[in-house]
DNA sequence: GCCTACATGTAAATAGTTACATGATTGA
DNA sequence: TCAATCATGTAACTATTTACATGTAGGC
């Protein structure tokens, strides 16, 4: 229980949030979400999830339905949902907009939840996130302008492709913004309701 | 002293096999390497100096010279060189090309030091890293059409964007490829030297 | 006088992973 | 019967940052 990191915890309620899951399910479409690869391991997710259900934010239940085919209930599981607080919680935590959601540690669980987050705070986030990768532009550009050795051929073929992949991502938060603007201007004209999330999920 | 992570061991070793250098100076230059952001703090760069000292790989003696504009010395300076067994720890590290120099921790550093390492172990290595990228797209695909539920319309867009990148970074890869086989195949016509290195690095 | 950069270091906190321990169920 | 997948959990280890502690030197 002494890891409480708050990008792990945010991506479990979140994905609670859409249905319960036992352990095992969830960390399942944990490795889906985040990024498909960057495996999380089990060491992290059953302390996470009891410390969860310490502060009260989900409830835990051994299940009780067995599986379809099953002729004994299988390894009892438990199956974990979100209680009122952890709601309240998950709602406060993605109408926050600061720093701490566009850093490299956040920002992707943060972008995978944005069908629970109204479109300000995601274009607020969208353009925190631009404008920290900008600023670490400049800072590359600077410092190898600044630098008096100049540098070894793997080196600076390295430093131009991490350049060159940032300036892609600043694009792709670009077109991102663009769209989310254009919601804003249709949900403005259109009909003005401000309630979070539930209209922008699912359209198809 | 409780960390004894090669990545970062391995970069001062090749830092510090260019030109001597003290603490300070090392972290700066480290930066640079390593994509010139993602800082690394003193918290680790220190104690990691301090293990490499007592293991015989570098030696640290207090600045003699003084700048040449000081009256006084400054706070005194540790100006770090590698020792003979440091020298020969870093030639058998660079001469490796296992799983561990192409996993994400270590590919950077060992990329960084190309200019250390002879061509057949960079080939390896960049081969290496380039079937580990296919075999993560492989997988990233296979679990997206495998999954029962559908993504939601944000997490698919970052699955999207991610293996783009991955994709990205693969092509990358196969011209860095193409580039080195043309230096083997240019070095075996010509003089047939196996010497590591030395032949690479500057040629403007 | 104060702020920034230089320079070294330690203790505690953070955020995990790996290896271990246990055991049931399913299919080849 | 043997391996793979399901399922939960703990202890030890790894690697790192953050905050603290200390002090010098140069510019405004």
């Amino acid at each position: 229980m002494r890891s409480r990191s708050t990008t792990l915890e945010t991506a479990i309620l979140g994905l609670l949030a859409d249905s319960p899951l036992h352990g095992y399910e969830l960390r399942k479409r944990l490795n889906l979400l985040l990024g498909s690869f960057r495996a999380l391991s089990y060491g992290s997710l059953y302390p996470c999830l009891k410390s969860l259900a310490a502060r009260g934010l989900i409830e835990g239940q051994e299940s009780p339905d067995l599986p379809p085919h099953a002729l004994t209930a299988k390894r009892s599981r438990i199956v974990y949902h979100l209680t009122a607080d952890g709601k309240e919680y998950l709602q406060s935590e993605l109408s926050t907009s600061g720093p701490a959601a566009w850093e490299d540690e956040n920002f992707d669980v943060r972008f995978a939840l944005f069908g629970l987050t109204d479109v300000e705070t995601r274009i607020q986030i969208l353009e925190g996130r631009r404008s920290r990768l900008t600023e670490r532009l400049e800072l590359a550009r600077e410092s190898s302008r600044g630098s008096s050795r100049r540098l070894d051929e793997y080196t600076s073929e390295l430093q131009r492709h991490g350049l060159e992949q940032v300036e892609r991502e600043v694009r792709w938060l670009d077109s991102l913004i663009t769209i989310e603007r254009d919601r804003r201007r249709a949900r403005s004209t259109g009909r003005d309701e401000d309630r979070p999330g539930t209209d922008v999920k699912e359209q198809g």
